[in-house]
RNA sequence: GGGCCCGUAGCUCAGCAUGGAUAGAGUGUUGGACUUCUAAUCCAAUGGUCGAGGGAUCGAAGCCCUCCGGGCCCA
């Protein structure tokens, strides 16, 4: 806690006011407001004028009168504007001791949200027949950030990944290699999942048109993986997790880890549909229709509004609304875990990855599902995603226990998709694997970090050749994370790879950079700042707003959990960089003459730095020290 | 035909949950600031019928209704 004591101040003083005054009760705001009405701002008086038929600013007179025995410890003054706003303004003295104190602490931000629940996330969950695209790179990053922000507030965060590998995409690539002859290693040497998704399911795709027996391979392709003893079920096998190796590779690359992948193959042939479908049965969520035009097939009753939903048809295969069933159902820990867990083969940079198999292991027995499930999908799977809440609502009872966090799509730029080679008539358009319409995530990752290395070298020749690379890397993670993250989950993200290039303005880099600026000032000062002292001296507006920005950090984590809406970090980012752009072009913090105000300036870079920092990480955007 | 989402400055977006002060950023354009703690920066100018109309309210970008335009999903 930090900015949020004042403001919890202001509120319990103005509680005993009202009292005071025998004023009714009212749900009042007690807000952070712009520097020029001073520090924190409450509506207080529109409210009880609306109750009291009295104008707002009479009542804020009355108020002002009465507060000046509330004063308390933090506010120092009080001043109602004529417009009815009550504006409250900080004892600036102890204010800023307590924000800058605070900040430095190694759980700044930290708030106990979750008191140790347990929450399972699932995101990324690509077909491993592909690379990963810049679309599929919003879903990961969203995801992780999540995941980062739960972890932040006390939550016993589980991540996973779902693979489907025994799907349609994954049978067009089987039939690429084994009916269509393409070589197993990539011709010209590029990465295994590029050349799966570039090459292979791409031409592979093309040419349903032109033979349509193809489709009937596929089909077949199809049962066989589902078989596990097949020939073709295990090249599949072999197939996709070299594919998924590749996809691992570009999301370690970014700074995102999973604990566990869960294959789809495996929720198959575990018999968790058997058990789910016995279970919906029992509970009369499904019946078998007896008549109309789904006569034979299991369905979900609809209401006025909506149509029954089918989940097995008449000749007993399932929808793919009832292959989401078991997987939702697992996760919530509704149905007894039928897998055995094993650690991936690789090493993931800094935590344990688990994978689930059917097979005995020496491993011991782990416990990945949740008491709430975030699934992480984008907004075209959102009414199949409702269907499964509702069902899961079924068997949980808690309204919040499976959330689909809904986000939309990322489109190609007109320009983009020109640069792909196709003529959209100047619209953006939807990406598309099968015809090959995307951007690859290592792609754009590869190309900032060649801009970022030419920035970097322009601007440091005396960096050597592994602090180059260092900086281009943070920097290229940086961008991609922020460009993902930094708008509203229901806004298109129109992707143009010339754009995304951009290092200026609202973006990582600035903030980066605002970082490295901090951090250049405390390393030139070569002195240990000394928290122990007052901090009444920073009194002028940049450092003000600087000092109050920072002490903001724990309630946009707050905000940011409670909505889930990762953005709201990455707006409090770019506006705490902002301050300190404002703070370094406005006030000298080094040779000012006065050592004890150098002290404490040293003190509030400090403070800045390390908050920032803390911020990034939520964001999983690194925090270089040199740009 | 039904459902979900979006519409705020030339462009990209905050603000909307919880109505309140002159609607904010970035980018673009124009001009200015590096012998100074890093100019990936800063300062200034420019730019708005908040898609349209209606309603409730002392007060609406925000709430309710209708419509228009766009996207996605289902049929």
């Amino acid at each position: 806690m930090s900015f949020q004591i004042l403001l919890d101040e202001v509120k319990t003083n103005l509680t005993k006011c009202l009292q005071d005054l025998s004023f009714p009760s009212v749900l009042f705001s007690v807000e952070p407001t712009k520097k020029e009405f001073g520090d924190v701002t409450s509506n207080v008086c529109f409210l009880l004028a609306k109750k009291l038929n009295q104008k707002p600013s009479e009542i804020a007179k009355k108020i002002l009168e009465n507060f000046q025995k509330h004063l308390g410890e933090l506010v120092s003054k009080v001043d109602a504007h004529p417009s009815g706003h009550l504006n409250f303004f900080a004892n600036r003295e102890k204010l800023n001791k307590l924000i800058i104190k605070n900040s430095i602490k190694d759980d700044y931000g930290f708030v106990n949200i979750g008191n140790q629940t347990r929450v399972v996330v699932e995101h990324t969950s690509v077909n491993p027949n592909k690379a990963l695209h810049i679309g599929h790179v919003r879903n990961i990053i969203i995801g992780d950030t999540i995941a980062r922000l739960l972890q932040k507030t006390n939550h016993d965060v589980k991540i996973l990944n779902y693979v489907d590998d025994s799907g349609l995409q994954v049978a067009d690539i089987i039939v690429g290699f084994k009916h269509l002859g393409f070589s197993e290693i990539p011709p010209s040497g590029e990465k295994f999942d590029h050349y799966c998704g570039d090459v292979v399911y791409v031409k592979t795709s093309e040419k349903y048109d032109s033979e349509p027996e193809l489709q009937e391979i596929r089909k077949k392709f199809l049962e066989e993986i589902e078989n596990p003893n097949s020939e073709i079920s295990e090249f599949a096998d072999y197939i996709t997790k070299k594919v998924l190796a590749c996809q691992l590779e570009t999301c370690w690359n970014l700074d995102v880890e999973y604990d566990c992948l869960n294959f789809e193959s495996q929720i198959i042939h575990s018999g968790l549909w058997q058990k789910i479908f016995e279970k919906l049965k029992e509970m009369k969520t499904i019946e078998l229709e007896r008549q109309g035009k789904n006569t034979g097939c299991w369905v979900i009753r609809g209401d006025e509004k909506n149509d029954d939903k089918v989940l097995i048809r008449s000749d007993g295969t399932a929808t793919y609304i009832a292959k989401d069933i078991p997987y939702a159902a697992w996760k919530l820990g509704i149905l007894k875990d039928p897998f055995n867990y094993k650690k991936y083969d690789q090493n993931q940079p800094s935590r344990t990855m688990w994978q689930t198999t059917l097979e005995q292991t020496s491993e011991p027995k782990q416990n990945f599902t949740g008491n709430s499930v975030i699934t992480v999908i984008d907004s075209r799977q959102s009414r199949l995603q409702k269907i499964i809440t509702e069902i899961m609502l079924k068997f949980t009872s808690k309204p919040d226990s499976y959330v689909h966090l809904a986000y939309e799509s990322v489109t190609l730029s007109a320009n983009t998709a020109k640069q792909l080679g196709i003529d959209t008539g100047g619209k953006q358009t939807q990406m598309s694997g099968r015809k090959g319409l995307y951007v690859n995530a290592d792609l754009v990752f590869d190309l900032l970090t060649k801009k970022t290395l030419e920035e970097t070298r322009k601007r440091n020749p005396d960096f050597d050749t592994e602090e180059y690379s260092k900086i281009a890397k943070d920097v290229a993670i940086g961008t991609i994370r922020y460009e993902m993250i930094k708008q509203d989950l229901d806004k298109i993200i129109t992707f143009d790879l010339t754009k995304s290039l951009s290092l200026e303005g609202d973006t990582a880099s600035y903030i980066q950079y605002t970082y490295a600026r901090a951090d250049g000032i405390l390393e030139k000062a070569g002195i240990q700042p000394k928290f122990d002292s007052e901090f009444g001296l920073l009194d002028n507006e940049f450092e003000k707003e600087l000092i109050t920005m920072i002490g903001l950090f724990v309630n946009r984590v707050r905000d940011a959990t409670n909505n889930l809406s990762p953005k709201i970090i990455a707006k409090y980012c770019y506006n705490l960089a902002v301050s300190f752009n404002a703070f370094y072009e406005h006030v000298k913090v080094l040779d000012t003459g006065d050592d004890s105000l150098v002290n404490i300036r040293l003190c509030l870079v400090s403070s800045f730095k390390s908050t920032l920092e803390k911020a990034l990480n939520l964001l999983g955007v690194p925090s270089p020290s040199r740009m």
